[in-house]
DNA sequence: ATGTTC
């Protein structure tokens, strides 16, 4: 870290008692470009490639710090970096990157570093769809979350019902949820509906290690802890009706969202390479401000590596989503004595909040592929992109924004400028403003379970800590994040979510 | 986020 970093942070520091003012330090280090963009000029700190850049409305300014500033800003040190290092207005502090960042690299010149992904390699959210209303579900709200609670394992550690052996194993890592669906855990829509149809090409087995594989061997079909969950919501507003239509969504239906990761095998293949990636820093002589800013040239040996390996972990995530949708078909199936079909419980579409792609974009007027890095950032291709499904092709790209825990989720479609201004990138969901640690020791989950009770909000948890951590007041509003997406013409809404029955890990 | 602070 450079001294000037420290000076700063430290500045930083002594503001922070005057909390609902912009401190002036964070306006000092922005410049406004227009109603819901502001730049960090490349002048802040020495050795800044391009200019730093947050989606941000007025309002949400307090939400952010220096620290997180000054990420952005390392983030446009690194080697290749093309147009800005961008933050989405859920952005706040991350490893080396802020979560809620977007970074593309150019492939020759620039890098790839873990860092940009994190350590949850495709935590991602999906939404499956019901055609029942919420008449036929409130009234059976506790059972149903209870069912669920006991179906799906959840908490830090978790163990799946079923193990699989090296060989699954190995299938999921190369074909995330078509192998899932293959195998059983699906129908073959589900892949259809899904980004990149539930699995990218080009993961190599060989490159994630022993240790990642015994993570993940048991925790196949878990939900993890943290803000990961499962949710019964019902649609309770429809903003662009055309769109709902298309994704076949209206007021009163009941859905179900589930937001989860790759769990312990993403973290150990994220750990694991980080090493590599620390060692590479030095080989290729990188001037990097921050040591979690580790990376290697994109076409480097360490740096493929590490993306061979990221794939493993982003289908692991895919076919893990997959087994938890299953199952909660499976209780929905028991509980009402309807089948799959009869209950209407489509997948909608799954989204990666966390992954690096290798994407075409238009960069100075040019088509070009980039490394697309988006941490705490949803894919949001507008209509027309080829990747986007074909029935959705008209409308744009489902992009699936979670709420915290008892506030309202979103459903939007990829707007018409999300590709001159962010690489095709979205928010991914409210955006802590308050640490994990923090929240503990400040809030009693039992009360928040008893609050949120009171507004017809059913909890079930592994244990309170973990409704103390994911608090909905240790977040900013999801409302006014989207707003900002929205406004921007990045992502636009098409329908508001709220939840009945949450289960939490 | 995470076999919860290498």
């Amino acid at each position: 870290m450079t001294q000037q970093y420290e000076n700063q942070k430290g500045k930083s520091d002594s503001n922070r008692e005057s909390t609902d003012s912009v401190p002036e330090d964070v306006m000092g280090a922005l410049n406004r470009v227009n109603e819901n963009t502001w730049d960090i000029p490349t002048s802040r700190l020495r050795g800044m490639r391009v200019p730093g850049r947050i989606f941000l409305s007025e309002k949400l300014l307090s939400s952010i710090d220096l620290a997180t500033i000054d990420q952005i800003a390392n983030v446009s040190m690194l080697p290749g970096i093309l147009d800005y290092s961008m933050a989405m207005p859920d952005v706040h502090l991350g490893y080396g990157f802020t979560i809620g960042g977007v970074a593309a690299f150019d492939p020759q010149e620039g890098v790839i570093s873990p860092g940009g992904v994190g350590f949850d390699i495709n935590c991602g959210v999906r939404l499956m769809k019901t055609n029942l209303t919420r008449e036929d579900v409130v009234p059976h709200i506790k059972t149903l979350t209870e069912s669920l609670f006991h179906k799906i394992p959840s908490g830090v550690g978790s163990k799946g019902q079923f193990r699989v052996n090296d060989t699954q194993l190995t299938d999921a890592f190369l074909h995330g949820s078509e192998w899932a669906v293959e195998s059983g855990y699906g129908i073959e829509d589900d892949t259809k509906n899904c980004e990149s149809a539930g699995f990218m090409k080009g993961g190599n087995p060989e490159k994630v290690g022993v240790k990642a594989r015994q993570r993940g061997r048991p925790q196949f079909g878990t939900l993890g802890s943290g803000n990961h969950f499962l949710e019964i919501q019902y649609v309770d507003k429809i903003y662009d009706p055309v769109a709902a239509a298309a994704y076949g969504l209206y007021e009163g239906q009941v859905n179900v969202m589930i937001h989860c990761g790759s769990r312990g095998a993403g973290h150990q293949i994220c750990t694991d390479h980080l090493q590599n990636l620390n060692e590479a820093v030095k080989k290729y002589k990188i001037d990097i401000p921050d040591k979690q800013l580790a990376c290697a040239p994109a076409e480097s040996k360490e740096a493929q590596d590490y993306y061979e390996a990221m794939i493993c972990g982003a289908n692991y995530a895919w076919a893990n989503r997959q087994v938890i949708m299953h199952w909660t078909r499976e209780v929905f199936e028991n509980f009402y004595g309807k089948d799959v079909d009869e209950l209407g419980m489509k997948l909608l579409y799954d989204v990666a909040h966390n992954v690096a792609k290798y994407e075409t974009h238009t960069v100075d007027g040019k088509k070009k592929d980039v490394y697309v890095h988006r941490k705490g950032a949803t894919r949001a291709f507008p209509a027309g992109h080829p990747e986007v499904p074909q029935h959705y092709r008209d409308v744009g790209q489902p992009v699936l924004i979670p709420g915290s825990m008892g506030t309202p989720s979103f459903v939007l479609k990829g707007g018409p400028r999300s590709m001159e201004l962010s690489f095709g990138s979205a928010c991914h969901g409210a955006g802590r403003v308050m640490g994990r640690g923090q929240a503990k020791s400040n809030m009693s989950g039992e009360a928040i379970r008893e609050e949120l009770a009171r507004q017809g909000i059913t909890v079930r948890a592994d244990k309170p800590s973990v409704i103390a951590e994911e608090a909905p007041s240790v977040y900013k509003p999801s409302d006014e994040v989207v707003d900002v997406v929205d406004q921007l013409g990045i992502a636009n809404k098409v329908a508001r979510l709220i939840p009945i029955g949450v289960i939490k890990g």
